[in-house]
DNA sequence: TTCCTTGCAAACGTTTTGCATCGGT
DNA sequence: ACCGATGCAAAACGTTTGCAAGGAA
C-alpha cells in the first residue's frame, strides 16, 4: 500500500509487477538482486511476471532513484534499494556483501579528483576480501 | 622477441596471437581494450585471428598475471596490460581513463577492511566525472 | 478510451564451447 | 609425435526489443 504512493510520487503507474519488485527490494533491505534473482523469487511466491517485464522495471525503478545498479562483476547486474551512498566490501568465499560509508573516503576521492582536474560526479569502490566472522563457512549469498 | 621469453617464463607457448596481442598491449601501455577492439586492431594490421582465441589468450594471460581485466561498465570487459596496482578516473563525457594511485587511499582501504573485519585482498575503485582539460571535446577514447 | 504496461518469443551483443585441424616443442 | 593452440561455427548467456493483448487512469 506504502508502494503505491512510492510509485504514484515517482510519476510511475502503479503496477502488480513494479509494486510486487518493490517489495521484495523492501523486505529485505540489504540484499542485492539480479534480475534472475528477482523472477525467481516471485515465482516462489506464484508471481509469474516475466523476466522481460523484470528487466523493465529495474531500469525504471533506477531511472527514478528508487534503486540503485551495481556491477560487481561481469556475469550480471545486481540491484538494491535506494539508500544513502555507500561503499561495498564483498566476501570472495562466502559472498557476503557489507555496506558501509567513509567520510576521510569521501573527502579523499574530491582531492584525487581535483588533483587530476576532474569534476567528480560518481565513483564506485568495491573491496574483495575474506570475512574472519564465523558466519563465513556457509556459501549463502546476501 | 622480448614476449617470447616473457611468455615462456610464464608457462606459456611461444604462438602467433600471443605474441600479437601481447605486443598490442606494450605498444600503448595506457590502452584499455576489449576483446573486440583487440580483435580490430589485428584486423586492420591483416592479422587474421579469431575472437574467440583473442578470449582465449586474454583469459590465460591473465590468469599468469601479465594482463588486468576491467570491468568498468556493463557492456564488455577490458583489459590493461598489469602494471603496479592503480585505479582509473574515467571522464564521462570523453571517456578518457585515467590511472593514479594514492597511498593515503591504500591506506584507508585497509582500516575500513579491519573495521569490518575482514582481510582485504584486492578492491576496484573508479571515479566518474568530467575532465576540465581541453582535450575533453573529443571523443576519441584511449 | 487512451496510452502505458505486460508477456511471449525473437533478436541482440558479448563471451564460451565443440570439434577438427594446425603448430610448438 | 605429442599435446596444446587455433579457427570456425554454433551455443550460451544476460539483456533488450517487437508486437499483440491487457490494464491503470
Amino acid at each position: 500500500m506504502k508502494n503505491d504512493s512510492t510509485l504514484k510520487e515517482a510519476g510511475l503507474k502503479v503496477t502488480h509487477p513494479r509494486v510486487k519488485i518493490l517489495e521484495l527490494f523492501q523486505s529485505n533491505p540489504h540484499s542485492h538482486l539480479s534480475a534472475d534473482d528477482i523472477h525467481n523469487s516471485l515465482i516462489k511466491k506464484d508471481e509469474n511476471i516475466g523476466l522481460a517485464t523484470i528487466y523493465r522495471v529495474l531500469t525504471q525503478l533506477e531511472e527514478v532513484g528508487l534503486i540503485q545498479k551495481n556491477h560487481f562483476d561481469d556475469n550480471s547486474s545486481s540491484y538494491e534499494i535506494k539508500k544513502q551512498h555507500h561503499d561495498h566490501l564483498i566476501c570472495n568465499v562466502c559472498g557476503k556483501i557489507i555496506e558501509f560509508t567513509d567520510d576521510d573516503l569521501e573527502e579523499l576521492q574530491e582531492k584525487i579528483s581535483k588533483r587530476h582536474n576532474f569534476v567528480l560526479d560518481t565513483h564506485v569502490m568495491t573491496l574483495f576480501g575474506t570475512c574472519t566472522n564465523g558466519e563465513c563457512n556457509s556459501n549463502k549469498k546476501d
